[in-house]
DNA sequence: TATTGTTATACTCTATAACTATA
DNA sequence: TATAGTTATAGAGTATAACAATA
């Protein structure tokens, strides 16, 4: 009797690395687990930098614009920039054209420390996707399932 | 001035496309949110599948090596057998040679559901890595980076 | 009336520690 | 002493609704 496909694919014996589900909850955790201990002697972890990353080029942002680019709530948002405001990563000012908006902008020192920390993301990710042959592709595919 | 890598994939201008952590968390954001739509039909999510697929083959499982399967914490497990028990689809039995342990088995009703919800996640997997040129391929490179 | 940002609330998932019953 | 399971608690992350200020 041959089955060695599913037996050793972890088809039907237990293994749960057939699901989609579970490899991308696994792979996602470890790579934060990475970077968070990567980050932490910069003073921030992943998502903080996510939001510096935002912000750092281009012009000036609000917060619903910083949002949308993170795909993250509005209501989320707000914290996550209390956070690095009292760090002193960012300020917030009131547009002048339009005084609903919060304009999120770095400041040098948010911008120094997001140069040291994007530098670490870079490497942690490089280590991280190691175990791939093609990385670059990797991403690729998704970017593809993102439609991005 | 030429930079249309920069610019089109999201270098420095604001795209997050770049960033691993980002993908991944709103990828499996989709996925969960494809397949939370399509299992609701059966009666449970992703998660309560996964841990029937923990149980559903070979030799009666413990609560704490069900939760090992799974990759999470036994704490976890408890509430989720509840739910599923309360359904009906598992039922927990006092092992007899080890009176500590409960041992995690189907119900008749558990393994029908099984059968369906699994054929459901199957299509929703095949479904949701339809715009990748080879979806195998892109899970085994998710094989590759847990070390499975 | 609609939009930006804030606050309050709740729900899910996760992690830790303390407890029980058994070994 | 150690292990299996439960309970209580707390921390992230997310989502909804209501509100104040402004347009």
């Amino acid at each position: 009797m041959i089955r060695t496909t599913d037996d050793q694919r972890g088809g039907r014996l237990g293994g749960m690395s057939d699901r989609l589900g579970y490899l991308l909850k696994h792979v996602l955790a470890e790579l934060t687990e990475a970077q968070t201990k990567a980050l932490a002697p910069h003073g921030l972890n992943g998502r903080d930098l996510a939001v510096l990353s935002a912000i750092v080029a281009g012009e000036p942002l609000s917060q619903l614009e910083v949002a949308a680019r993170l795909r993250v709530d509005r209501t989320s948002i707000g914290d996550l920039l209390d956070g690095l405001e009292e760090r002193g990563f960012v300020e917030r000012r009131r547009s002048p054209e339009d005084r609903r908006r919060n304009v999120v902008v770095l400041t040098s020192l948010g911008q120094s420390t997001f140069d040291e920390a994007e530098r670490v993301r870079l490497e942690v990710e490089h280590e991280f996707l190691a175990p791939l042959a093609a990385p670059d592709r990797f991403r690729d595919d998704l970017r593809l399932l993102l439609g991005e």
